[in-house]
DNA sequence: CATTTATGAAACCAATCAGTTGCAAATATA
DNA sequence: TATATTTGCAACTGATTGGTTTCATAAATG
């Protein structure tokens, strides 16, 4: 069972949660009203944000509200960070075009 | 046949590639012996992560040299933006210790 | 010109995924 | 206490995934 946050934010319904309970806590079912899909789908995506620890889970009462961790979001901020220094050349908007120009069919 | 860069990071083998061509151009075949797979496997990768525009190839006689297209990786890092004053902010390591010691069953 | 090398595409396979329905447990409410 | 609500889990299903083997094409090499 692979469950790291690269995987968890590969499917769009799970990061439209974490945006969802980014600006506040939601519960399972506030949260299903946004999607199309079940209440028990949004569930097993909330296990799999809970599982590599994007969001937590509190209990309050029968209702559970899931908080976002953000800071787990570090992991692919980091993983991304060795390749800022490529975009963020002015040159490599340039480098970009050349290379496309150059793997066009002729 | 959905083909975003969020699903083409998911995998650790894609992650590797475009880690490996960050700092200079290969051919399938140089990335195929840095990988415990078949050349084919690597190839059908460097498919997906032709699709989303993450790399480019570059035909050179019978070889191809696949450049990174580090501009496709804004894309990541502009979804991520929207948390990063959450991780940035000093508090919110309190907030998610916090949020854990709430949600642990007693 | 025949052979070797590099690549990409197709067909197939087991495993995983995202979704569903159904159910059980726990909490709130009448 | 009986009922309704909220949640999580299990079982199932069709689609997708990452991998393999096989084959065809194109370019370099003898």
């Amino acid at each position: 069972m692979r469950r790291d946050v690269f995987q968890a934010i590969a499917d769009p319904t799970r990061r439209a949660i974490l945006v969802l309970i980014a600006s506040q806590a939601m519960t399972p079912n506030a949260l299903a009203d946004h999607f199309d899909t079940t209440r028990q789908a949004v569930s097993k995506h909330l296990r799999i944000l809970t599982e590599c620890e994007l969001v937590n889970p509190a209990p309050a009462g029968r209702e559970s509200y899931y908080h976002l961790n953000a800071d787990r979001m570090k992991i692919i901020d980091q993983w991304l960070s060795q390749f800022k220094s490529m975009w963020e050349d002015r040159f490599s908007e340039l480098d970009n075009l050349l290379s496309t120009i150059k793997s066009t069919p002729k």
